[in-house]
DNA sequence: GGCATTTGACCAAT
DNA sequence: ATTGGTCAAATGCC
């Protein structure tokens, strides 16, 4: 972000603005009735034309400069931990060869996903994502109620596959599993499971060793995804606006997520409710739009990016969406994936504490 | 017997 | 000095 210009950083300040502000008007249409389809239709669309632009501004300011690890800003960061960062490189990283690597902690990329359980089901085993991991170790961490465990991919040996990762449940919540993965994939399923956040790209450069694998996904990859997201995401609910709570499910086309399968399970659907969902997955997207903008201010785009997931975990915003009165949704955005602005959120139906995910 | 998991020890990072 | 990450021997299960 150091090497934007002050007309790129203009430019990218004034297509936020207009984003949040249109979704402003949005938020106003989903609160009259009255008001059209095509309208919240033709206002999305320009949200969306809007946020195109400025992740263009970003990704072009970053494929042209030579520090790839801001790209985005503090977007594509979010979950990453400080340590890994390259601008505070470490003595043995300037010469990784001569020493042994196998037990020294690594500079690799790192991200982190919280997956919930159902209650009763599967407690005391991690979610699957997908992936076969051998488990390497277990340790008591400090201050943590539970122990830490230590996975690697099952391909380590045969295929020489560094991606690792720990599991930890929550202190507060057990049924929450958080999930921090380590290096990415380089084994055969690399090719199909679901790949980290872009920044890392800068990361593997030290670590040389590593064949770079899953490649960020390309912009115009991103672009279709936030199409997609309004065009195919579906959610769809049973007795939410008779009873105040229900099961929510999503589905979407990016079925390749890692944890949407671990958020419903047991759904029923009725059809006939999905224009109230599709209001609030939109209620959802204007305030996670809001919340970014808010958060992106010129201070931030001359420093160092904040860590704007914790942040984001502590910010939590409801919202009434006028067809489920009554039934407050409280949204907290808990993982980042793809490399998108905001790839995954869940919303928490505060009543039943289900949470749905929603994608883009 | 082969494989996965457990667990204590070692060592890096802070 | 303390904490966290990894290794590898021990153990358990099929």
């Amino acid at each position: 972000m150091e090497n934007m210009g002050d007309w790129e950083q203009k430019n990218l300040l004034h297509e936020l603005k207009q984003g949040r502000e249109l979704a402003r008007q949005l938020q106003g249409h989903l609160n009259v009735p009255s008001s059209s389809h095509e309208t919240r239709e033709f206002l999305v669309t320009k949200i969306l034309t809007s946020y195109e632009k400025a992740l263009s501004m970003l990704q072009w300011n970053s494929s042209v400069g030579d520090q790839p690890q801001h790209t985005g800003g503090a977007v594509f960061r979010m979950s990453e931990s400080p340590p890994s960062l390259p601008g505070s490189p470490r003595g043995e990283d300037s010469d990784p060869e001569h020493r042994d690597a196998s037990r020294k902690r690594k500079a690799v990329p790192r991200w982190t996903q919280q997956v919930r359980v159902s209650p009763g089901v599967g407690l005391e085993v991690p979610p699957d994502d997908g992936c076969s991991w051998r488990k390497y170790g277990q340790k008591e961490i400090f201050g943590a109620k539970y122990p830490r465990g230590y996975y690697s991919c099952n391909h380590r040996n045969v295929q020489g596959c560094l991606a690792t990762k720990q599991v930890q449940r929550s202190d507060e919540d057990p049924t929450v599993f958080e999930i921090t993965y380590r290096g990415r994939h380089t084994c055969a399923q690399a090719s199909h499971i679901n790949p980290p956040p872009t920044s890392p790209e800068k990361q593997e450069q030290n670590n040389k060793h590593q064949p770079p694998q899953n490649q960020q996904p390309s912009q115009d990859d991103q672009i279709q995804k936030l199409l997609n997201f309004q065009t195919t995401l579906k959610v769809k609910t049973e007795n939410l606006d008779t009873q105040g709570q229900g099961d929510v499910a999503v589905t979407s086309p990016q079925q390749d997520t890692f944890d949407l399968c671990h958020l419903f399970q047991g759904e029923q659907f009725d059809d006939n409710k999905d224009d109230k969902i599709e209001t609030s997955i939109s209620s959802s997207l204007i305030t996670t739009i809001s919340s970014y903008a808010d958060n992106l201010d010129p201070l931030d785009l001359n420093e160092d990016p904040p860590d704007l997931a914790k942040e984001a975990q502590l910010q939590c915003y409801e919202f009434l969406p006028e067809p489920i009165a009554g039934e407050g949704i409280e949204k907290q955005i808990t993982s980042e994936s793809q490399g998108m602005v905001f790839d995954v959120e869940t919303v928490e139906m505060k009543s039943s504490g289900e949470k749905i995910g929603v994608e883009f």
